[in-house]
DNA sequence: TTGACATATCGACAGCGGTCGATATAATAA
DNA sequence: TTATTATATCGACCGCTGTCGATATGTCAA
């Protein structure tokens, strides 16, 4: 069951250029946050990494996993599209059909 | 055809409770700015909606009709599902066939 | 042309948020 | 225990942006 979604919330989120370069990162993979930090390749330091990750899991928009004491991070793509849905629901409800939302 | 779309932009321009709101008001009907600061019942007003407004415009989220000394404007639900079949391609790949995005 | 009305633009202010360096926390290894 | 590694948190700085009042622009009527 998904948690309740504040389109809101979710827009602010993802409206970030970093954020979103992290999301791509984190699609269809875990990542380590120093695997990330690497990722983005010197653009920005590790807490600031962390801060994302943490407005990110906020808004349930990753998947996290601990081992050891690293931390795993995935996109959660479910929930991308879950909350696509309710964009499209509340602000284009003539192409609801269409997309099945 | 559509302009190209930068989802990063199109999260900026909805990731704001009045702009949301606003949004909601033009969704299928037609309003002037001045109607639009009615509906927003004293929360803002004129200026500010304005500004709201073109930055909507920016984004190709609302349609705009001038008559006379009024401005109309429509929300574009179009562009709408377009941003958010980009937001579904580019960070929810595996659904993107449940969705035909 | 003048006046009234609808909307856009301007300048200023304040709060939010992205970024950083420094440091705390937590887990493992020696 | 202590040292090392991985990540989170803190405090500060600064640029961005939402908001406002004042004013400019533009359109119509008289």
């Amino acid at each position: 069951m998904q948690r309740e979604v504040d389109t809101v919330e979710f827009a602010k989120a993802i409206a970030d250029e970093t954020r979103q370069q992290i999301m791509k990162h984190l699609c269809c993979v875990w990542l380590t946050v120093g695997e990330v930090v690497e990722k983005l390749d010197g653009r920005v330091n590790q807490p600031t990494v962390s801060h994302h990750l943490k407005k990110l899991e906020d808004v349930g928009l990753v998947h996290v996993r601990q081992e050891g004491r690293q931390r795993f991070y995935t996109l959660n793509q479910r929930r991308v599209t879950f909350c696509c849905g309710k964009l499209i629901r509340s602000f284009a409800p003539d192409y609801r059909d269409e997309y099945g939302v």
